[in-house]
DNA sequence: TCAGATAAAATCGCGC
DNA sequence: GCGCGATTTTATCTGA
């Protein structure tokens, strides 16, 4: 892009899309941090719970990952 | 908590919740990347723009902190 | 650490054991693309083969995971 | 490669190549990091380390690319 | 050139 | 409160 082109109301308007998507994913970022803590006051210990989750969204990468290797074997035979 | 108070339905429920969150953060996240790759595609370099989003971000934090730091001397003067 | 206790040829030898360290493992890095090249070569497919290591590779950090987790379960309640 | 031509334990030879390699990589990397931690614990700063490895890579790099530089100069002119 | 993998830096949460 | 370890985010690098 050359100067003739460069509009700061674009760039502008791309930063501002950005910054909104932002503040909202921090909010939830601290939503996520208030559950932990309510569940630590009823008990529960964080470490345990973010190992629980993080394991379980790792076996549900690998099941989609896993999909995606029969597709890539599928092809490569061609029978898809 | 002891294994006796233990509650698996309870433990369920707080895990849930941050797994409805945290796909909600996710999906925000990929948002904002479709927004950096759009503004990508109009010419934009996302580097320079990832450096206006944190600076501006620091700003704006700075300016909060001094405002917070403007009402605790109005409070302790009385003032507020 | 201030300038007095500041030893040049202390520095100098980690950074020398960091750069031979280095270029063993961008040899090795050298040999993993020739194993590809060379299994390109007999016909089989880089992607679908990069596919199989990341998998396998998921597959054996989750069993890992899974023990870590299974020792936050016992030591929580206290049976480790 | 047909799936005629596929032969499983040819690729599973590759594969495993690859793994033993990939080992070898991470344990490096692994010893690398633990001299940028012994290093930080005898008071120097990583980051700066790692600033200084970088340039000193690139100094290497620079001085192979102008010998090469030079072969072919002296190669055109018949004198190598 | 482009996305996808890898490595580095920054940030956050926990313990002492 | 502060370092330490873990997670997240950013930047670099590689292969298609």
């Amino acid at each position: 892009m050359n100067a003739g082109t460069l509009n700061a109301g674009h760039l502008r308007a791309f930063i501002e899309r950005i910054e909104k998507l932002d503040e909202e994913k921090r909010a939830i970022a601290e939503d996520i941090k208030e559950v932990y803590a309510e569940a630590k006051g009823t008990g529960y210990d964080a470490k345990v719970m973010r190992k629980i989750v993080a394991l379980r969204r790792r076996d549900k990468d690998e099941r989609r990952e896993e999909e995606e290797i029969l597709d890539l074997y599928l092809n490569a035979l061609g029978m898809a």
